[in-house]
DNA sequence: CGGAAAATTGAGTACTCTCAACCAGCGTGG
DNA sequence: CCACGCTGGTTGAGAGTACTCAATTTTCCG
């Protein structure tokens, strides 16, 4: 990838929802930035660091997560190339949560005092970056009504819904129905506030119902319409976000 | 409540983690508002509507809100007075939850454009209302994981602790161990996941510890370390916010 | 090819839910 | 001023979803 287009991705996804002029476009592009590779696991960000740089992922997938007194793990939300995963620390000093690689990462790292000068020059710019996060928050707000209201079946159907939409919204080339899973069973639990045991089990009724085919990393959503109905799945709270 | 000084909890709320010049208080305090009163259970916004405004509560509680399609409820958050319940949509179309009023309420409406406008020239303001809904993301995050990690006893003291700290926080005058409690156990029980019932019997136990003592709308924390120790609290997330 | 990680299965447990009844406080109206 | 009705709080019993622990199989990766 050369630089030219390294950051292009995250151009294209404020497009999306942002007007931005030529001047805008020059602006982003023109930030500094640094390439890095990331392996499964290592972490982009630490609950209790500073924070200093904001996180493009170019290409894989990122997990926010917190952990609770005994130990046990909650993912927040998941992370797909294209997005900042950190733009959720901008103006906060110290990281409240840890952000870690789901798979192999490849990031672009912007220094964060870089981006907030931008957005005071740039009200486009900074208009972009907010509505990002706040779309960021939406799905925060969805993620608290499904493991606080919705039983297993439904809280996995939502978490499969919600992956293939935005993956589908990303890049509408794909096919949201038929993509590489990035979670094994056990993340999905932390997801989804159950166990790994329990989630193993409903991902076998999932199948057995004939909504999706999950193996071997690749998911297949045999029945949207179906899947979507349980999982009580509306797409409004993604705001045609990626 | 004269005029002048009805948008100075916002600004003082703004002014704690940012910083703002004479000139943005001016702009701030410039905004053209209008007044209203709601009564409880009054809706400041539904999901599905288009946004217009923004409604900074002046005094009162209010809560975030969404609806399972078997109609069960989730509460996402708690709002007091000083705060903005609606930053949040500042850029969305569409609202993609509820926000209902816990108590009456009085309130300052801003039309949303207003806002943008003042973001887009003045950019700390921008950063202050960034900032803001950034906040509001970390509680977010933090009740994700208290719904999805945490049993019953933890859930609900965590819940009591949060509040606790944020009123504290809003008003150093007030005495946070001993407050009063907008919230029915009805609603402890949708901000927490559980069902009232079982929030009843687990008050109980917080009471029977020695914990809390709460009766007719009254909070008494009798332990605050233990209490915060159960709720696995730790106030980082709330970023010394009100 | 071998070891580790991930997925699967079984059995027993327990936390939380459901349903249903009952009590208490309080505002309203006769 | 008391009765009524409503909302909110409390209790009991039984059921069920999800958990724990532990063993086993399968898959993945070096």
């Amino acid at each position: 990838m050369d630089e030219a287009s390294f950051l292009d991705p995250l151009f294209r996804r404020w497009q999306r929802t942002a007007t931005l002029s030529r001047e805008d476009k020059r602006a982003v592009l023109a930030l500094p930035w640094a390439r890095r590779a990331f392996g499964r696991d290592s972490y982009l960000v630490r609950e209790g660091e500073p924070t200093s740089v904001c996180t493009l992922l170019v290409s894989g997938f990122a997990f926010r997560q917190k952990l609770v007194s005994e130990g046990a793990r909650q993912i927040i939300s998941i992370h797909i190339a294209g997005e900042f995963v950190d733009l959720q620390n901008g103006l906060l000093e110290v990281a409240d949560h840890n952000v870690q690689c789901l798979t192999r990462c490849v990031v672009a790292m912007v220094q964060k005092n870089a981006l907030i000068e931008l957005m005071a020059s740039r009200d486009n710019v900074a208009r972009a970056i907010w509505l990002d996060t706040l779309i960021d928050s939406s799905i925060f707000r969805e993620w608290v009504v499904n493991v606080g209201r919705r039983d297993a079946k439904q809280r996995i159907a939502h978490l499969l819904c919600e992956l293939a939409a935005r993956l589908n919204s990303a890049d509408p080339q794909s096919d949201g129905s038929n993509y590489d899973f990035p979670l094994t069973q056990e993340q999905i639990a932390d997801c989804t506030g159950l166990t790994a045991v329990h989630t193993n089990r409903t991902l076998q009724t999932l199948r057995r119902d004939g909504l999706i085919s999950l193996s071997s990393s690749r998911l297949t959503i045999l029945d949207w319409d179906r899947l979507a109905e349980i999982g009580d799945f509306n797409e409004r709270y993604l705001h045609h976000a990626v």
